[in-house]
DNA sequence: TTCATTTATTGAACTAGTTCAATGTTTTGG
DNA sequence: CCAAAACATTGAACTAGTTCAATAAATGAA
């Protein structure tokens, strides 16, 4: 059941025991969202921290000449959310769609910040989420100076297989920051090894 | 005096009061660096968390090619440390080399472990600062995902004008993901408009 | 099932950025 | 203060990636 794996999840990150655990997950409640659907749109204040059960999002941006430009992917077992938006309850800079039928589990900002003050090891799971997050976009940060577009692809698909088979060229291509017809070219290319 | 600085820095994020403060002060040690020494070298296991108090440094990675590119720059009033090697105890993926004689407090990995069971708002103010780098290392993702050479050389020295005039070409261009050639005619087609 | 819409592929012409090499300029250490 | 080294500039030839347009293939709603 979807709670199991948001109690696994948490138990990677932090010590919690049975009780604070289930104080924790009393505070999400699951929501549904419909294939193509938005669970935030930029200029919104996000008013959740979401964790993936089902399906599949993306967290995108759009640039002023209305460009997409997807921060990351998120499957099952990922979180989502517009930090800056959510912890300061400021307009989003993000969008996030649902690319198939999805559930995820919600907490609200007030209830997250009650969390922080009856479990003090809250505190620390989301410290610890926060930098292993950060360390892996250092890492992306890097390899997207450093790497060709090729590269980037092969990184990807080799990376999150399961991810990469619900995309579409378009989604993985503003991902990989090339357009859509340079991703075909590449795709053909090593196709034809 | 610098533990002034650093204080200061540190009430931007959480609420400590004068003796945690003062405690939390205590257990950071100034040290001196002169110009091109490294205070970490690639492989190394980070045994410091740190914060610039004079000068500044460039935290780097080599790649397979060797060569180098620039992860960010810290100079007065920012923290360096590899995150990943310092908390998990494991060699580094980063080297972090000073620019100019400069000055750092650090702290070891141990006394930060006794500050956040010592002080609960350690741990707060660590998340806050964690998300906040998050934060703008998002937003610089997405700039190098959707803006052009020029574009993120000039939002560069508008945002940090003081960090870009200690630079070299070099130093800039890694950081920017392009070749110091390239950087020199962006700057020769820019001071002739 | 069909028609409309979205998505993928391919080629041709283009542009942003690289690489290499030559030359000049600045910085540094002894 | 000088020599050596590091850094910056510029041009020419190249390559990675874009843009536009045409066509084909897949998907979706009625």
């Amino acid at each position: 059941m979807s709670i199991e794996l948001l109690k696994h999840n948490i138990l990677k990150n932090a010590q919690l025991d049975n009780k604070e655990l289930q104080t924790f997950c009393d505070a999400f409640h699951p929501k549904s969202i419909a294939k193509k659907q938005y669970l935030l749109t930029q200029g919104e204040i996000c008013k959740f921290e979401g964790f993936v059960t089902k399906g599949c999002f993306r967290v995108f941006t759009l640039d002023e000449d209305g460009k997409e430009h997807v921060l990351y992917f998120a499957t099952k077992d990922w979180w989502i959310t517009d930090i800056d938006s959510f912890t300061n309850q400021k307009p989003s800079f993000l969008t996030i769609q649902a690319l198939e039928d999805s559930e995820v589990l919600l907490i609200n900002h007030a209830d997250k910040e009650h969390l922080y003050e009856q479990i003090p090891q809250v505190e620390k799971l989301f410290r610890v989420m926060t930098q292993k997050t950060l360390v892996s976009l250092q890492r992306r940060m890097i390899a997207n100076l450093s790497q060709t577009a090729d590269d980037r692809y092969l990184n990807f698909i080799e990376k999150y297989p399961e991810i990469a088979q619900k995309l579409t060229n378009l989604q993985l291509a503003s991902y990989l920051g090339i357009s859509h017809e340079f991703l075909s070219k590449i795709r053909s290319k090593i196709a034809s090894k």
